[in-house]
DNA sequence: TACCAGGTAAAAA
DNA sequence: TTTTTACATGGT
């Protein structure tokens, strides 16, 4: 069956940088997820059906522009263009405006100079909160080399596949597909039978019904989120963070627990040790209430091997000149 | 080889 | 109540 096409176009909410956008997903498995030649694709579960969703940049940082083609097995109709154009925008959450994060950190010289170098660099949002869930529950404790070649597995053992000009694709599994599977299916993607059991479950509660991930879209005391999700097994309070961070986009909140991000903020902030999550509470209490996006900036500056250039021995010299003046005062 | 990696629940003390 | 342990894979 030959497939439908269908072009579509947006319009983001400037500063926008595509390239520096997708280029965290430049690692990506291309049957899933990736970005290569100025292309990011990824298959979408759009109105109940899959569509290969392949996006480029029309546009500039300033005056950004997006233009999409739909691949689908079946005739794309306006309300599916208009769908799956809601999707892309969350997915790189091309309504955000950055301008007041870059506003709220001018005070945090180390924070300065990365939001310059990184001008226009939005996080990205997962298409549904319970693929941010079950990733989360995958990347527990391994190190994220691991997880990353789990979670392919686990799509290609789960996820609906998708025939489009003689290449296949993959979409993210449902929670009803992974409901009904086995444990053993699960463990043979290299998880643990303990995280096998917590995305079977979770998903079960899911598809259920039981457990409702989408409203906590519509919450605005995030207190309540971690309340909620933390009652479920499996979920705790670093998972909890993930999910809010990376599946409803709460910026509002840190995941100060988190050891890759206490790595990269030792190195981007010139501590010599491993930093405590009291003292990433402390330094992202500067970054305002964009401080999840903050922590996304310090994983991406690390992840394209950007420096801290000229702020931070001005940081190290401002310190040192004022503990001077405290210890002549 | 051993240890660490973007933790969690359950057992043991 | 607090502390310790098992768990899985991939890189160093």
């Amino acid at each position: 069956m030959p497939a439908n096409s269908s072009r579509i176009s947006l319009k983001p909410v400037p500063p926008f940088s595509f390239e520096m956008s997708t280029s965290i997903f430049s690692g990506g498995d291309p049957q899933f997820r990736a970005y290569q030649d100025g292309k990011f694709w990824q298959v979408l579960r759009v109105n109940d059906r899959l569509m290969l969703t392949t996006i480029k940049s029309t546009g500039t940082v300033e005056e950004p522009r997006l233009s999409a083609v739909l691949d689908s097995k079946k005739p794309i109709s306006p309300r599916d263009s208009r769908a799956a154009k809601a999707y892309v925008a969350r997915i790189f959450n091309l309504d955000m405006d950055l301008k007041p994060f870059y506003k709220a950190v001018r005070g945090d010289p180390v924070m300065s100079s990365i939001v310059k170098q990184l001008y226009g660099l939005k996080s990205p949002t997962t298409p549904t909160v319970f693929e941010a869930l079950v990733d989360s529950i995958i990347e527990q404790q391994i190190s994220l080399i691991a997880a990353h070649a789990m979670e392919f597995r686990l799509i290609k053992a789960f996820g609906e596949p998708l025939n489009i000009d003689g290449s296949k694709y993959f979409a993210y599994p449902t929670p009803e597909r992974l409901s009904a599977s086995r444990i053993e299916d699960l463990r043979a993607c290299g998880l643990s039978g303990r995280k096998s059991e917590y995305i079977k479950d979770v998903s079960l509660l899911v598809a259920s019904g039981r457990l409702d991930l989408d409203k906590f879209e519509q919450y605005d005391d995030i207190d309540k989120i971690r309340e909620e999700l933390g009652q479920v097994r499996g979920i705790g309070a670093w998972t909890a963070e993930m999910v809010m961070i990376r599946g409803l986009h709460k910026m509002d909140s840190i995941p100060a627990d988190d050891v890759g991000l206490q790595a990269k903020i030792s190195h981007f902030y010139g501590k010599g040790r491993r930093v405590s999550s009291a003292e990433v509470r402390e330094i992202a209490k500067s970054w305002g209430r964009y401080r999840g996006l903050g922590g996304f900036y310090m994983i991406a500056a690390h992840h394209l091997g950007i420096g801290p250039q000229a702020s931070w021995p001005e940081m190290r010299r401002d310190a040192s000149s004022r503990s001077a003046a405290v210890r002549s005062g």
